[in-house]
DNA sequence: GTGTTGACACTTGTATACAAGCGTGCTATA
DNA sequence: TATAGCACGCTTGTATACAAGTGTCAACAC
């Protein structure tokens, strides 16, 4: 796709912003100015408006032409087609590995399983441990994709995957139970790849990815004005407008 | 994702420079200026540079800092791993559409396969033809995205796709057989979604994919300097260096 | 009191001037 | 003649001024 270029004005600021929206410090919705955030680095709106147009082809910003920027809300069909997406796409590739694979990749994942386990034992607070494991989660699903000799596949689609990241941080709110739901199907999908147990492998990615998602529900109703739903009807009444005429 | 808004300047130069790319007009590795495309088009830098950043993201171009920008490379590898993607997705899409369809759906689907019986009966010039059969080719595959309820996965992988594209703009220069095989393969895989023969079904989805991509070393063999290999190795020897140390 | 209208402040879109970096090719020198 | 060095022209990156469109709100007419 696109290579990593040297680190430019604008690939610091998108770097800035895009974390600061995935962690939800820039909460869904919330305007964003081009000035602003422009005076706040202390450089021109050149730069700033490459890094916005970035975030909006990936979904998260969205510039309305002459009235102003917004931090867009999460889409959860949307997400909920991006998982789908990555169920395919990730029993196909854990397959493939499961076919080819030999014990010589073994030691490399299970490292990170083992920081995984001693990032549970720890005594982090919540926000940090959950931060933490989410970095070693993809650490986990990077390295079996490299294994498959399927990177850019995994790279593909981490294009499409700030929308899901970005729910991600929100549901993580230092609840080590998930966590721990997280680190026992890595062992098992890790198992079953070994065992060639192709039909629990790809039955154990399917629980994997929509556990939390599933779950959602009671979070998600506590920050209704987070979320929007693209095919379906929102979940709560828009109350700009009088339904009186209903 | 992202929502179609009004024609602005940046999209509609957007949209000229893509179809030239995607045509081979603006052939792979040749240059191409912001000052002189601003010139053509009598507008400024500013959305020409909107344009090329768009386009550099979907790795269309490729923006070298005060070196140029040149139109990227086809990297047939990079086209593999798309085309493993839209393979596996699609034939977990076209899974769902088997066993959820009814025949209410037939009717659509036969007017397009007849709208491209008819091209391939018609007496059109052999470019005009491709490029005719290549857009009843994608609506078939759209369509049956909808009636799957998969249209964002249909939208996602289109965002990946633009190098298949250009690939295949290469492939059908005119090849009035290839399209009839591809004709013959729509006919078979709605059959086989009829019949719920899934089996079949998935093999016919990889042959329908695979088909012209592995035809294709001859008419790669005849424009070498277009194309790349990220992982493996060139197809020529880069001649600007000599080897004569080895 | 109510509805309309217009000025204003703010946004992003566009144009342009300037800065910075790279490559080429000429030139001077050994 | 060969080579090192420098100047120039080209590119894209950045800053800033201006254009154009939108929403707000206050003033005014009814």
């Amino acid at each position: 796709m696109y290579l990593n270029r040297r680190p430019g004005t604008s690939e610091t600021v998108y770097d800035k912003l895009k974390e600061q929206i995935l962690h939800l410090e820039l909460p869904p919705g919330s305007a964003i100015s081009e000035i602003e955030t422009a005076a706040r680095y202390e450089i021109s709106r050149t730069p700033v408006r490459d890094a916005f147009k970035m975030l909006e082809r990936e979904g998260l910003l969205e510039i309305r032409p002459h009235i102003g920027t917004f931090v867009s809300l999460i889409d959860l069909d949307m997400i909920a087609d991006t998982l789908y997406i990555r169920e395919v796409l990730e029993q196909a590739v854990f397959r493939d590995l499961a076919t080819s694979h030999d014990n010589s990749q073994e030691f490399a994942v299970r490292l990170i399983l083992q920081q995984q386990k001693d990032l549970l034992d720890s005594d982090l607070p919540p926000e940090e441990l959950s931060r933490a494991f989410v970095i070693s989660d993809n650490a986990f699903h990077d390295m079996l994709y490299e294994l498959a000799g399927k990177q850019n596949v995994m790279r593909y689609w981490q294009t499409i995957n700030s929308q899901y990241e970005r729910f991600r941080t929100f549901l993580n709110l230092g609840e080590r139970d998930n966590l721990q739901r997280l680190y026992q199907d890595h062992i098992l999908i890790w198992d079953y790849i070994s065992g060639r147990e192709y039909n629990r492998l790809a039955e154990r990615i399917s629980h994997h990815l929509y556990d939390g998602f599933n779950a959602s529900a009671e979070v998600v109703y506590k920050c209704p004005e987070y979320f929007v739903y693209t095919k379906g009807y929102p979940i709560h009444q828009i109350t700009t407008t009088d339904v009186s005429s209903e």
